[in-house]
DNA sequence: AGCACGCCGACT
DNA sequence: GTCGGCGTGCTC
């Protein structure tokens, strides 16, 4: 009989030691090994036990010490070999390995095996998500290996899932609630309550008809229609503002692509795969839909996962990772809001879905069609160059009037003596909508702002030991928590440095609340940020207050722009608009339109018409104008301008190279040689653009330095070849030992 | 000789 | 990354 060896991709590895090692199958397991499958393999000298795929199986072998395949994982191989491919190809694109790409095609419950026992779904529930970055997390899970088993199986299937049911994490692990209390404590994990999101599992009595198409959708639809009928694989852009009904397109188009035997694909943001958006698609599609998304507990997305792969689910609505679905005979892939940047993953694989989606509608001949109210300035480039089909859907479904916007200049505010945070004219017009009962939502233009502890008479805050931040205030422990590190520490009674009283800063949010308070006394205010979606057990739970109880006025950040649209509000405000402008970053100008515009887009909705507040320092400045126009084509020629000039994407594709290390000059010193290498093997180039190396905002997290350098330039193979050569090169060059070396396409941030 | 520590480099 | 090998240098 002739022997059988195996090419592994390994897991455990960094990426340059990652490429496919050989290993003989042994007699026993003579036939039951096929590409896909999961193995474990003897690795290294010592010979741990370690896990990898199967890429391929062959007669002979051209190594000479080659050792033998343990133990295979799977009766069946969970990727197919489109998969695999898939796999091999994000690691040429993202820089990973074959097996961090395997792991995020493949759902985590192949890996903690579910008993199929279901809990009955209970209207909140408390999950577990951890509060460090995963590599900390990983390396607190090796440090108590030995000492605490249980808290480091607990940490590692936290690492591998992110938010889980503590109920889930118990039933997988064996972890008492005692090993899960002691990891919140020591701030490595956090506990909160939250609503199950369980696919509404009725099977609609009859399905309903197909909504209908107005003129405008009816036409778009046509368009898309006839793509979606060829074999090859074709790419388009549907452009239409909030309320054009871009859904009812969709509908349409996965109906057709449904109906001719092929499977779709619907990713939506994170934040727009609600209940009622469910039932919406449950009315047409019933049991052909499945629902991958992060809050599905680990059994439920692996049942899910299941369902698409034999063949009982052709209609896939989920989020970013979803696009990884092993539908058979994929005809469609649908893109809803593809600006949003929870489509870019934030930890290696660095993919973005798009990328991705791309490849699988190039594979298999699919459509893949991008909606967006704001459409990403690249893709709506590449729709201005004819490389995506171009469609528009016109005005407001229910033909409603754009609301009324109104910019406010807060320089001259200030001027004027008001150093508050709302203008007079705002205060006016929220005074208008109280009397006249309607409501209010007032957008906060900030990320993930938190409370301090600051001394009154120093002004001593207290600082991480390990990384360049201030310690932040939580409620849940009532400690001080580094968000970078996990660090913890108790509230001191007293300033450590003076003595003098501490007191706490609350952030933005809470600073505007007290404000309005002050200005309309006896109003009731709804804060939304995470302490308050936390204390309501979910965000929808907060919306539906917000909606039953007639809550004059909501404050809030980010949260508050997606999601449900309300009858009632009439009036919309933007603090700070330009809060997220000038930040340096070359998306920042669109991403602050995209912002503006979704929230304007709040304010009017039924019968009446809507009004917006615009405040900012810069009245001037022309993308806060055109957003208050709301004129995205006016917007997007003067930004596709400003790129052309700026050598930034759409013209040249962005990679970062991030190094890390303890000593801050070694850093320094490798990004400095790696800048050097690149302007090098780069400069006869045209479109070449080099920028760094630049600390990261936060330049010291767990007593580890962080700089980037910024690679701009077409997107090529050669390029990316070189940019693997670099990262090897860091890594094996003994001089920079100490210092680890990443890469990021087209990051965000 | 015995061992702790740090550096090196291979991993099929 | 991870782990064994091996050199250095210190102690008994």
């Amino acid at each position: 009989m002739a022997e059988s060896f195996a090419k592994v991709a390994v897991s455990d590895v960094t990426y340059w030691v990652d490429r496919p090692y050989d290993y003989r199958i042994p007699e026993q397991l003579d036939g039951r090994v096929q590409p896909g499958m999961r193995v474990v393999v003897p690795f290294s000298r010592a010979n741990r036990r370690t896990e990898g795929v199967v890429l391929s199986v062959s007669e002979s072998c051209g190594y000479e010490k080659v050792k033998c395949v343990d133990e295979v994982l799977d009766e069946t191989p969970p990727l197919t070999p489109e998969q695999l491919q898939l796999a091999l190809w994000m690691r040429e694109r993202f820089f990973c390995t074959v097996y961090e790409a395997v792991r995020a095609i493949l759902p985590a419950g192949l890996w903690f095996r579910p008993d199929g026992k279901r809990r009955a779904a209970d209207k909140t529930e408390e999950f577990a998500a951890l509060l460090l970055p995963a590599g900390e997390a990983m390396d607190m899970a090796r440090a108590k290996k030995s000492r605490a088993p249980v808290q480091s199986e607990l940490l590692k299937l936290l690492c591998a899932a992110g938010e889980v049911p503590t109920a889930d994490l118990r039933e997988l692990t064996g972890a008492s609630r005692q090993s899960l209390r002691a990891l919140a404590d020591a701030g490595a994990v956090e506990l909160f309550r939250r609503e199950v999101f369980l696919r509404p599992r009725f099977i609609p009595d009859t399905i309903s008809p197909l909504p209908e198409l107005s003129a405008d959708q009816s036409a778009a639809f046509t368009g898309l229609e006839r793509l979606l009928g060829k074999d090859s694989a074709e790419a388009a852009l549907l452009f239409g503002v909030t309320g054009s009904g871009k859904t009812t397109v969709y509908i349409h188009l996965i109906d057709r692509a449904l109906r001719s035997g092929r499977s779709a694909i619907l990713l939506v943001p994170e934040i727009a795969l609600t209940p009622q958006m469910l039932e919406t698609f449950s009315a047409y599609f019933g049991e052909k839909i499945a629902v991958l998304h992060s809050s599905l507990s680990i059994t439920e997305r692996y049942d899910e996962w299941k369902r698409v792969k034999n063949g009982s689910a052709q209609l896939v609505i989920g989020t970013r990772s979803a696009v990884f679905a092993p539908v058979e005979n994929l005809g469609l892939v649908i893109i809803d809001e593809e600006q949003e940047e929870t489509y870019k993953s934030e930890s290696s694989p660095r993919y973005h879905a798009r990328d991705v989606a791309k490849y699988r509608c190039a594979e298999t001949g699919s459509l893949l069609l991008l909606g967006s109210a704001t459409p990403d300035v690249e893709s709506r480039y590449l729709a201005g160059m004819g490389r995506y089909a171009f469609f528009q859907l016109g005005t407001r479904y229910n033909r409603m009037d754009l609301p009324q916007v109104r910019v406010v200049d807060m320089k001259r505010e200030l001027r004027a003596g008001n150093n508050t945070s709302i203008s007079s004219f705002l205060r006016e017009e929220l005074a208008e909508n109280i009397s006249r009962g309607e409501q209010s939502i007032l957008f906060i233009n900030r990320r993930g702002a938190s409370k301090l502890i600051t001394c009154v008479d120093c002004g001593y805050n207290f600082k991480c030991p390990n990384c360049s931040v201030s310690l932040t205030y939580h409620s849940s422990n009532r400690r001080l928590m580094c968000h970078y590190c996990g660090y913890t520490r108790t509230v001191a009674e007293r300033c450590p440095d003076c003595g003098g009283e501490l007191s706490y800063v609350g952030d933005g949010t809470q600073k505007i609340e007290t404000q309005l308070r002050e200005l309309f006394p006896g109003t009731e205010i709804l804060r939304m940020d995470t302490d308050t979606v936390s204390a309501a057990g979910s965000h929808d739970a907060l919306l539906g207050r917000f909606r039953d109880e007639r809550i004059p006025i909501m404050i809030g950040t980010q949260m508050v722009t997606k999601g449900l649209n309300f009858d009632d509000v009439t009036l919309v405000g933007v603090l700070s608009a330009d809060q997220s402008l000038y930040c340096g970053d070359y998306r920042a100008a669109e991403r602050t339109f995209s912002l503006i515009t979704q929230v304007i887009g709040r304010s009017g909705r039924a019968s009446r018409p809507g009004r917006a507040v615009i405040q900012t320092f810069t009245p001037d400045n022309q993308v806060i104008r055109f957003a208050a126009m709301q004129d995205y084509e006016a917007f997007y020629r003067q930004e596709i301008e400003l790129r052309r000039v700026q050598k930034c994407p759409p013209f040249t594709q962005v990679i970062t190279l991030s190094a890390t290390g303890v000593d801050e000059r070694l850093v320094l010193g490798c990004c400095k040689r790696i800048c050097k290498l690149l302007q090098r093997a780069l400069m006869s180039r045209q479109w070449v653009n080099i920028l760094g190396p630049a600390p990261y905002p936060v330049v010291r997290v767990n007593n580890r330095y962080r700089y980037k350098i910024s690679l701009a330039c077409p997107q090529e193979r050669e390029v990316r070849a070189l940019v693997s050569k670099l990262l090897i090169y860091c890594n094996t060059e003994k001089e920079f030992r100490g210092v680890s070396l990443y890469a990021d396409m087209n990051p965000y941030d």
